[in-house]
DNA sequence: GGACACATGTAATACGTTACATGATTTT
DNA sequence: AAAATCATGTAACGTATTACATGTGTCC
């Protein structure tokens, strides 16, 4: 059964849902998609394609949409039982613990600038949720989703208000601990 | 300038905030930050260091701990001049929207399953999640951070509890779908 | 003195990104 | 007819992971 990437099983996962893609389609699943880290470049989804069909998770067959060539990926029974298998497996730590946030990054160093170099560069990252959240949360609502595919799309919604609120606590925190300082001296 | 990676903006993010450093040390770093997502695995660690170094971002210097061989590194102007130009640049689009997490990724695939198996999954993720909120707490109370260095941590807190609450936000309307479709029958 | 953690490093491997090449179809 | 977009693919590149090799210091 070997090891799959995340990237692999979102590709079996999107294949299970949205029926036979081209490789062209699923790309585009992964770049319209907000809510995914994965550019879904094509040096990255045909050779995967390959990949996964050589080792019998899909299959494809040409297909003729005008003179296009072309090849329709769908998944196989191997396929499917995998993309199963990884869902019903229990959840491991890792899963709840890993969490890629480049926002948080920059915060850990923030020590390195100035009390107003700080509140510029939060003021910066404020504003860049506030917009994502709006898309966000349009995404959510005007979707053509079920209310089963909006449960991931709510998660980021979700995640995206408490980075928000996070960032506008530290701004809260760092002008507090500014305040005292001024009133200590 | 050049680009750098984050992972080579965390070193030197780190090399700043704690010192002249060992690669031992940065790596022990990453390894025990539980809310980064590198692993700082020593064929990551070691010729990233070097790589710095050629750059001009690092100096080294050997230091000798008994007979231990080794090399101190240390942040020259033009690393601390390259971090502060990272914190300093206007934060981007891409910076607030991408996150990664992966009990969201097997979220979005949930249709697959039947709704027992939705909820024995989403009961995993709840565990899972429950336990590693309770260790980034106990991280960031009996912390010897200071108040600074405190906000990244506290930020990865923010966002488990509200992935958790997510969790069970879902839960309940995925209970609240199945009874709406038991009494529909 | 044996086991184990500390510490430094390299090699093989895998895979995602960027950039490029190519051609079909649609739009203007 | 030219430009733009759709679509398929490859090649070069960088870099993170895993696994391995090696040696030191410490604890029992």
């Amino acid at each position: 059964m070997e090891h799959l990437s995340d990237l692999e099983r979102a590709t079996l996962g999107i294949l299970h849902a949205s029926g036979p893609l081209t490789a062209y389609s699923v790309r585009r699943e992964f770049e319209t998609s907000r809510s995914s880290h994965w550019s879904g470049s094509s040096g990255a989804i045909y050779p995967l394609l390959k990949r996964l069909e050589k080792r019998a998770y899909l299959v494809s067959a040409p297909v003729s949409k005008g003179e296009r060539r072309g090849r329709l990926y769908r998944l196989t029974g191997v396929g499917k039982s995998a993309l199963l298998e990884w869902l019903r497996s229990p959840v491991e730590e890792d899963e709840a613990r890993l969490t890629y946030d480049r926002i948080r990054t920059r915060v850990n160093f923030l020590e390195a600038l100035s009390p107003t170099e700080r509140d510029r560069m939060l003021d910066g990252a404020e504003q860049r949720l506030v917009e994502v959240l709006l898309e966000a949360q349009r995404d959510f609502d005007g979707s053509d989703q079920g209310p089963l595919e909006q449960l991931g799309t709510l998660g980021g919604v979700r995640i995206l208000e408490a980075r928000l609120a996070w960032v506008r606590e530290i701004r809260r925190r760092l002008a507090d601990m500014h305040v005292e300082q001024e009133q200590r001296r």
